[in-house]
DNA sequence: ACAGCTCCCGAAAACGATTTCGTGTTAATA
DNA sequence: TATTAACACGAAATCGTTTTCGGGAGCTGT
């Protein structure tokens, strides 16, 4: 009961045409008459034809693939992203193809290398934590050396020539800052992860311009940076205990929820004895309880516009060697 | 700067050899002579060749990709399932496309007919809930006729013959009733969508069963079937508000985080009034607060019996025609 | 009757790799 | 010396399409 896919040397053979004609009927071509034309369309019907997309990638040198390679599924953030390249990509006819990182700069190596042989036209990429750890970027570099169009949103890097999507990772840190200060908290305290996540490093320089913007000063001992991405408990519950904090921004949704339940165990009310801001405006957050104000990090619209600026790159004929960097306002 | 990709013409051309030797040089072939088989493979590194996917592809007929095709990433459920077709997929040299549907009928027929062309050598998929609805199976069916390997999982249907993964819905929503009963529960509550989704069916049922062996006898006004999978915080207001309810159960995590935040809002106590407990212990019930009971649903593990079997059909030689439903414990 | 033209169609190259088969050279054997 | 086998390599087919080019058939016009 196998009916085997059927191509374009099947149907000629079974119409005592050449292949050439079978392809060109089936696009309608003006050099074939109508009456070849229609019973090559009515045979393909009905058998179904579908052009082997493999073998017109191999002639086009273009794949109509986008690649995707992020470093988890677990935040939120990132799903949203997906959904938003997804929505632009699918309109224009492309395919998204998504790989994971697992935060392992191995892994990502692997996918990258994996994919640029043919697979897409071109990537949507954020760093994982092991590259931006490693601080390698070599695997980019060939790609764009190759003339791969590349994207990179959120986790970015300077090293590498290419577009770019981030929001204002400082300014949203800023302004969340500026209105727990104007709240009247003073003690106000972060949960961030160390310096090589390129995020959390400048939203912990927009929290600190802002302390320090109202005079308040610096205090190594309200910054909590975490070893890893990976939320621990120990750590955190002695930030919370020793500090003496009334607010806590947290550079991801997690941190912030996880801090919430420490410090409610602790007997601390909240917002009341400490108030809580975290990014990214996902699920979580929305579901939490008590719920938690958070910094927007649009995701989606961030995927849209990744994936307009790739595709606008992919299907651009000039090589223009420009770059643009889009911020967007959390 | 651009350093097109090379070619084994390229190579060939360069070293005057042919195209052939060049392709065994590669490959270490005995059929080459040491002294030409280094000095090929020195110039490959050097400038760095690598094979291009799509004509091997083209050339094999198989792509080493493997299709994933899922309803949506806001459950946390499937993205775990992602991660364990990855985990295994990758092992065994396999690169996993993800293509989302949207819980549409349509974009999952086109995600799977662009797919079916060529661009992978097996699917593994959980149906839409349009699908479900519309419940034609016509591109699933053309998929397995033309020999592409398909394993379906969580969400399946029996109208198609294939491979299928699945926890043990029935048992699971049993067991949990079952667990409320012997706590003494005596209103026992069920929120769940319409029956279309077989999911949603089966679980039904064993809530149903449970009650039944209890000599609870069915009561309409503790079921409530919500429309879709969106949260309609009216209804369930209005449900746990009239229903007298002293405990629910609910078909996913989501269901069970809003009632229970719609819950307090009406002053029930958490869980001395009002008991939860939900299917897929995502990120959600692992945040909530109060904390939520959940039924299990192994999404990674899920994920990784699915690839296994996948793979383990495209590599058999064999075209027997045997499929298991492999049922996992809740 | 013959150049010129249109109309249809087929041959063949191309994309990049793999693989079978053949062949020329050399060395070993009878 | 003649036969043969081992060795090293190349030609060509193949995967399924697209596309360029060329050419035969039939017609028009002179």
């Amino acid at each position: 009961m196998l009916k085997k896919k059927i191509t374009l040397k099947h149907i000629a053979r079974e119409l005592e045409v050449s292949i050439s004609t079978v392809s060109k009927a089936l696009k309608n071509s003006e050099e074939i008459s109508r009456e070849t034309k229609e019973k090559i369309q009515a045979f393909a019907k009905l058998y179904n034809y579908k052009p082997n997309n493999i073998a017109i990638s191999l002639k086009n040198k273009r794949t109509k693939n986008i690649g995707v390679v992020i470093p988890n599924i677990v935040h939120h953030f990132f799903t949203t992203v997906i959904r938003g390249i997804e929505k632009y990509a699918n309109t224009k006819g492309y395919n998204v193809i998504v790989c994971l990182s697992d935060e392992s700069f191995d892994k990502e190596v692997i996918n990258v290398e994996l994919l640029a042989n043919g697979s897409i036209d071109g990537f949507i990429m954020s760093l994982s934590s092991g590259t931006q750890k490693e601080n390698d970027y070599n695997h980019l570099k060939e790609v764009t050396e190759q003339g791969i169009p590349l994207v990179l949103f959120d986790r970015i890097t300077s090293e590498v020539e290419c577009d770019k999507v981030i929001i204002d990772d400082a300014l949203g840190a800023y302004l969340a800052t500026k209105k727990l200060i104007e709240q009247g908290r003073s003690r106000i305290g972060i949960i961030t992860t160390a310096d090589y996540l390129s995020v959390s490093k400048s939203r912990t320089k927009g929290y600190q311009k802002a302390l320090e913007e109202h005079g308040v000063k610096e205090d190594k001992e309200l910054i909590l940076k975490l070893p890893s991405m990976d939320v621990d408990g120990q750590l955190i519950q002695d930030f919370i205990k020793n500090s003496k904090v009334d607010a806590i921004l947290t550079v991801n949704e997690i941190f912030s929820i996880y801090g919430m339940q420490v410090a409610q165990d602790l007997g601390f009310k909240i917002p009341e004895d400490i108030s809580f801001i975290g990014f990214t405006d996902g699920l979580l957050s929305k579901y939490a309880n008590p719920s938690l104000t958070s910094i927007a990090q649009h995701g989606e619209r961030m995927g849209e516009i990744s994936a307009e600026m790739l595709i606008q790159k992919i299907e651009s004929e000039d090589e223009e060697e420009t770059y643009q960097t889009k911020i967007l306002e959390p």
